[in-house]
DNA sequence: CCGATATAGTTTCAGCTGAAACGACTTTTC
DNA sequence: GAAAAGTCGTTTCAGCTGAAACTATATCGG
């Protein structure tokens, strides 16, 4: 009989931590301005690169296009995010911030930081650049695993 | 103006892989044995040690009350697990696999190694260690950060 | 003991997610 | 240049999740 014990199963503590620190950060993202996650990855993309269509957005930030299509919706309605028209592909708008959602940018993005900082606090320069590329070769096999599969939180 | 690229950004990137990983068993599991992650963690619990109550593997797999016991009544159901009276206090039964499931986690955990092993195949032990070690200590920088918040998936 | 409070587990309900269907526009093909 | 096929984005719908309400049992304080 395989000998299995749940917790130190790489699955398992990797979606245990990550949905505390999706936690954490939600729930800190919704307090202070009111955010979802999705709607902060948008800003954080946008804010990068204006004048992206949702598509490319979606490609991204990993987000379902229906994720990306309400977020941006409920962006353009807070009046965070504006829409202008795509001239050379009417089906989508290109998409950018409005003073406002630069406004608000210039305050999430550092408390984002400063966050991450935090949970970061332990690990020095070395351990937080193998964590990185060991996080980007598990994403390599858990795509050859199994290709599909999307999921945001 | 903060620099804040989201594909550097560890919550992000954690939350990305933690869901492609997710996403690579769940769809292996559901296909090979019609198990959804609450159902195939509530087993790999009971397996090691069975009589136990579902507020205790509530703790063991760190998921909400109402997931373990919709996972357990599936279970029953399907003639995995069975339900023991306890008699120390009525409130709550005790779980143990039948042999029924004993069987299915005699497949099932061999199949789960495997599959970690895919993902895990490129590092090496140290670098294992090394992660382990660096999730522990994330996910308590997340506790505190943030003390709530729990999330299965 | 017995009422007050707490805990195990279930049910209900509201929110989020993504597959699929759809509408609008674009590109390809003959 | 028009029908066929593809793509962008929205809407719809079904599934999963967890907070809150609820039932049944247990424990605590007087």
């Amino acid at each position: 009989m395989a000998d299995l014990k749940l917790d130190q199963f790489l699955p398992y503590r990797l979606s245990v931590v990550s949905n505390r620190v999706s936690a954490a950060i939600a729930t800190a993202y919704d307090r202070l301005f009111g955010l979802r996650i999705p709607e902060w990855r948008l800003i954080a993309v946008i804010a990068e690169g204006p004048g992206i269509t949702q598509q490319a957005l979606g490609v991204a930030t990993r987000m379902d296009k229906v994720t990306v299509s309400r977020a941006a919706q409920a962006l353009v309605e807070r009046g965070l995010v504006a829409r202008t028209p795509n001239e050379g592909d009417r089906r989508s708008h290109l998409l950018a911030l409005t003073a406002t959602g630069r406004l608000l940018y210039d305050q999430v993005a550092p408390k984002a930081l400063e966050l991450e900082a935090k949970m970061l606090e332990q690990l020095d320069a070395d351990e937080r650049r193998a964590l990185s590329a060991m996080l980007d070769r598990i994403e390599a096999a858990a795509n050859e695993v199994a290709p599909e599969g999307v999921g945001a939180d």
